[in-house]
DNA sequence: TCAGTAGTTCAATGACCACTGAACTAGTGG
DNA sequence: CCACTAGTTCAGTGGTCATTGAACTACTGA
């Protein structure tokens, strides 16, 4: 398999990280990559409930988004959140993201009214 | 004019606020926002060179979003960023993404020679 | 009343996104 | 060689997004 582009995190503009973050799934992967280090593909969306296409289609978006790392090992696939790149070309993004991503912040409480348009 | 409506920001997840600050018109105007305080709609995208509709439809985003407030005085609408209710909220979140928009973080930047990795 | 200004709404367009299921690639171990 | 496992790629679907231009609302000042 050819190894798959991990982009320079100095061409990744603040807009496509957030880009990559602003979605439930996505957000959750990086919170348990963050909790667990480097780690097999499968654990990251085991407990998702994402199907596997559906799953190497997120883990494309983070990657192209410079938020993550792949390496394959055997049969498996590992993902490696770039926290220290992260860190060093946006302070204090990932800091703030990890530390908001708990109960509350991925799932809205209520629909929400939506009365307008 | 009817008012806007502003969600309560208890509400709104993580995810969204990303999704509402993912997008380089958007950044900008946040950005503006933030060094401007309450200001004109039409002085935070003046030099954007955004149509009418189409910065009235990111205003929308960012409001439905939590992330500004919109107020009327005259002929005129008034934005600003909801900036202390967002660090209640995402503490650092807010901070993270002011400090980060600057050059190069909105729009790519030429490669550069020093090529790294 | 009338023109001008400020911004919203609407319909339409092309692009992209999340998601699915099926087909495919690639490594592992019998 | 064969089945098994792990994940990718592909084509397609329905939904949403950014953007445009025209029509509309609403306030202001002459």
């Amino acid at each position: 398999m050819l190894e798959p582009h991990h982009p320079d995190l100095g061409q990744v503009s603040l807009a496509e990280v957030l880009r990559g973050l602003s979605d439930p799934a996505r957000l959750h992967m990086v919170k348990t990559m963050y909790a667990l280090g480097e780690c097999e593909c499968s654990l990251v969306y085991a407990d998702l409930g994402l199907s596997k296409s559906n799953a190497s289609h997120h883990f494309r978006v983070l990657r192209e988004s410079g938020i993550l790392r792949r390496t394959q090992r055997g049969n498996q696939q590992y993902a490696t959140l770039r926290a220290d790149e992260l860190k060093a070309r946006f302070p204090g993004l990932l800091e703030a993201v990890i530390a908001n991503s708990g109960a509350g912040s991925g799932v809205r409480a209520d629909p929400g009214p939506s009365g307008e348009r």
